[in-house]
DNA sequence: AAAATTACGTCAATATATTGCCATAAAAAG
DNA sequence: CTTTTTATGGCAATATATTGACGTAATTTT
């Protein structure tokens, strides 16, 4: 029946519309939230999205500004304005490629190390808070649930020139 | 013994720490994607989600800048600005509510309402690309993991003051 | 009626995000 | 060796996000 066509599209469209918005509202409260949870440490959420890229052993060499740029889905330009600020803290420093000396990589200093240190527990206790009644196994659909969705508009992304 | 209860905490703690990251990850894409999706109508991820909200027939008289802020889980100040250049392109106006004098309600306008129909199609389109492979089902479990963190992250904002 | 609260608008400072453009230097390709 | 591409940095314009503070007007409380 067309009754029902209509409905199952109109579910699916109103499923999306709600997704998308639920995304945008849970953007919003992470940078809002994140950040007031690490504002002794004069962190913000972004700041804290590098500082945690930059401590895994993959990068412990340093990494590329276009490469962490791309991991953490922002622009090259935007990304230059935070990681000044995070140079000028002594939170990162720019080392020489010897690879590709026209790359100049991000590298934790041992004061951004320190500061990872200190905001641990800040960290543990937004998490606790922001994933509170969410089981492992919840954590891990709901993980594979944005993974999926990343993809998806990363893909959108390069189809759109970016 | 000990060396499961540290891999037990280590595996929450990976998760958690997987789950922000792909949260914030994702909330760029969608800002990034999203607001390029709609560039032809000039409307921003911000003003989509707005427009969205003020199309619901709940708010058809208008909805008080200080619902709307949280709603949309930003800051009335933020508000103010992005509120003020869609007055400017004449998608909403400011009424003054009959029930409290203080209050201006935003409400869309005509040419509001008409841009709003005049997105759907690139709103379906974008939704078609950045929802792929995910069925009504995994939508509404996606929904639901949000929905329990959105809730979780607004209690920790009111917890901090907000 | 007087005092306190509330709703809004506005200003300022700061941090983040986008795009586009230009300069410089190094690597890669011809 | 010359040309082209690539990686970075910097500048500008615009939109978004936070907080704090101030003033005005209207409602609510006392």
């Amino acid at each position: 029946m067309k009754q029902d066509v209509d409905t199952s599209d109109t579910l699916r469209a109103q499923l999306m519309n709600r997704l998308a918005f639920r995304l945008y509202q849970c953007a919003n409260l992470l940078n809002k939230t994140g950040t007031k949870a690490l504002e002794s440490h004069g962190v913000t959420t972004q700041q804290w999205a590098i500082i945690g890229a930059l401590v895994r052993e993959r990068w412990a060499e340093g990494i590329a500004v276009q490469q962490l740029a791309a991991l953490l889905m922002v622009s090259r330009q935007n990304l230059a304005g935070v990681l000044s600020r995070m140079e000028d803290r002594g939170l990162i420093e720019r080392v020489k490629s010897q690879a590709d000396s026209r790359s100049r990589l991000i590298r934790l200093t041992p004061k951004g190390w320190s500061r990872w240190n200190q905001m641990q527990g800040d960290i543990s206790g937004f998490y606790d808070g922001a994933m509170k009644d969410l089981s492992n196994s919840d954590l891990i659909h709901a993980l594979h649930y944005l993974d999926q969705m990343r993809k998806n508009m990363d893909d959108v992304d390069k189809a759109q020139g970016g």
